[in-house]
DNA sequence: ACAATACCATACTTTTTCGTATGGTTTCCT
DNA sequence: AGGAAACCATACGAAAAAGTATGGTATTGT
C-alpha cells in the first residue's frame, strides 16, 4: 500500500500556494525552487490540480497559481482525489486477470470488507482535515487529528 | 493511495493455502487455477511469501505450500509487510528529488503527521486480523473490525 | 509594438512494476 | 533407474508511472 509520486509531490506543491499570505499568484517556477523539483514537473502537477478546480491559473507576467476557494474549503480529500484518489474496493475486485469471467473472490470474499473498512476510514480522515488546518504546526494538526474520530467507521 | 498488485494477488494465494482444511499442500498450479493466474506468475507470488516464511513449500510429486505456522498465528499485516509494505512516514520523506540535499519540508512538514496517523491506523487494524478471522463470512469480519477498534491511534 | 514572464498542451524518455518464459533441481512413485 | 510432478532462480518482455522537453499562447510592462 503505497502513496504515489503524484499525490506526495502535488500535495506539497498545492500546500505552497495555500501558504501564501498576500494572495499573490504562486508561479510554477517558484514552487519548483522551494520544492526541489523540476519546473517541468511541477507544472504538470500544478495542472492537474488546476483542472481539478482546485487552483486557478493567472497566465502572463506576475502570474501563477491562486487557491481556488480559500483553505478552509479545500481538504486533504479533495486534493488526493485530484491527485490520484484512494483504493476502492470495486476497484479492487475489477482488477483481476483476463482469464476468468470476474473476480474469483465474487461471492465469497473476506478479504474485501477489510479493504472497504480502510479506505472509509482514510477517506473520512483526508475529508476532516483543509489546507488551513495544515498551516498549523505539527501539534495543531496531531491534537486535530487526535480529536476528530471519525465515527460512521464502524457502521459496515 | 493504492494497493499494488502483488499485494492483491499474493493475499489471495494465501489466503487459498489457508483455506485448504485436511493440511495437503497446495500447487501452484492449483492456486493458479482457482484465482485465474498464470502459473509463473503464481510461482512468483508464493515465492516471496515463502522467503517471508509464511508458507512452506514441499518440493516433489504431491508437494505444494502449507502455512509455516497456523492461520490463527498469521495476520493479514504479515501478509502485507511480506508482499510490499505499508507506505511509512519515512519513506515518503526520503523519497525526494535529488536536487536538494534533504526534504524541503523538513523542519516545518505538517503533512508528515497526517500520513503517519493513517499509516498507524492500517498497520493495526492489518495486524488484528488474522488468517483465521478471513475463512469465515463477510459478516463476521465486519463484526471483527468494529469490535476491534484500535486504540492507540490517538497517541500521536 | 515588442520583449519578457508564465501558463498550456502534448510528445518523449526513463524508471519501475507487472507478468511471462525458460532451464534447472528436488522429490515421489512405479 | 527413470520419468513425472512441482518448486527454484533468473532472465526477459510489456505496461504503467515518473519525470523531461519543446513549441505554443496569453498577459503584463515598457
Amino acid at each position: 500500500m503505497k502513496i504515489t509520486a503524484v499525490e506526495e509531490y502535488g500535495l506539497r506543491c498545492l500546500m505552497r500556494v495555500a501558504e501564501e499570505q498576500e494572495g499573490e499568484p504562486v508561479s510554477a517556477q517558484a514552487i519548483a525552487e522551494l520544492e526541489g523539483l523540476s519546473v517541468s514537473y511541477t507544472q504538470k502537477l500544478m495542472r492537474i490540480l488546476s483542472l481539478a478546480d482546485l487552483v486557478e491559473s493567472r497566465r502572463g507576467a506576475h502570474g501563477g497559481f491562486v487557491l481556488a476557494r480559500s483553505s478552509e474549503e479545500i481538504t486533504l480529500g479533495d486534493a488526493i482525489r485530484a491527485l490520484g484518489g484512494i483504493f476502492d474496493v470495486e476497484e479492487i475486485c475489477d482488477r483481476h486477470t483476463g482469464e476468468m469471467e470476474t473476480c474469483a473472490h465474487q461471492c465469497h470474499c473476506t478479504i474485501r470488507p477489510v479493504w472497504s473498512y480502510i479506505s472509509r476510514f482514510v477517506v473520512e480522515t483526508l475529508d476532516g482535515i483543509t489546507l488551513s488546518d495544515l498551516m498549523h504546526d505539527e501539534k495543531t494538526v496531531a491534537r486535530h487529528l487526535a480529536e476528530s474520530s471519525p465515527a460512521t467507521i464502524r457502521s459496515l
